[in-house]
DNA sequence: TCCTTGTTTAGAATCATTCCAATTATTGAC
DNA sequence: GTCAATAATTGGAATGATTCTAAACAAGGA
């Protein structure tokens, strides 16, 4: 179940970070690992108990470390719709998240092509990035609550 | 320069309170001011230091109890774009929020029409609000770092 | 292999926010 | 206007999330 062998991906993980002039440790391998086996996005607390069980001397610095090289190495996003604890997410593809007030589920929305062009910026403004979020019911929730 | 008297932001203030329960108290109608007289959205200890000067007997406490009913009032609303605190803004048009990576600034912008009808949902999804926000370079810093 | 430098570690420190219990202010009833 | 009920304010303590620190350790190049 627990893979320790070079996958695509961790093939990938090492060109991310070495292009950013950051080491490919094993614990920035094992904190990937956790990104991409359950896509739930979880806090950096739940990252840390996760890697834990594959790596039980892990820290919380460490932990904090390596989620913040992921997203400067550009494998991982950073995500916060709601107060409270970051969320980390390891789809790079451009989409935007839905929050669900009931469960607290996050969700990963496709992002429609002319979504950045529905914003239209006054002369001189110049993004770099775009953050969408939705708060609301997700289906499961709103099945539930229909009783 | 600092009027006690009753404008008519105040009296709306009032209606909005009662209307959702919460008391109008100096120290309600003191932060709402704050919030008006300067709409550069600032954080809750900016508030606080601001309305200590008129009412120098004021809390930290308060202060997030205030710009919490006033969030809950609907007469202001929370934004969260960057980590670290929260910031507020008395702005209830609909509207997102650009934030400068240079100078830290906050800048309200105007929502299109058709912004929400952008980001279909799959069914089962309930959207109750959307939150946009973009990064990126503001006209001023924009042009300091061309030298 | 050795050296340099980045990384990990545990724990302390910090920042933003919430909680607490005692005091005070507001509001509605009389 | 007075009184009682209840909500709000206050300062300080407590919490939660994150960042910092300094010493030990590991990665990668010479």
């Amino acid at each position: 179940m627990k893979r320790r062998n070079t996958t695509a991906e961790q093939r990938q993980l090492g060109e991310h970070l070495a292009a950013t002039g950051f080491r490919f440790t094993q614990q920035r391998r094992q904190v990937y690992d956790v990104l991409l086996q359950k896509l739930d996005h979880p806090t950096a607390e739940d990252v840390f108990l996760r890697a834990k069980r594959a790596m039980p001397e892990i820290s919380m610095a460490t932990v904090y470390n390596c989620l913040d090289a992921l997203v400067q190495a550009g494998v991982a996003r950073q995500v916060k719709v709601e107060r409270g604890a970051a969320r980390f997410c390891p789809n790079m593809h451009e989409h935007w998240h839905f929050h669900c007030n009931e469960c607290g589920g996050v969700f990963d929305m496709e992002m429609p092509d002319a979504a950045c062009d529905a914003f239209p910026l006054p002369r001189g403004f110049k993004a770099e990035s775009f953050e969408i979020g939705a708060h609301g019911v997700c289906p499961d929730c709103s099945g539930k609550r229909k009783k």
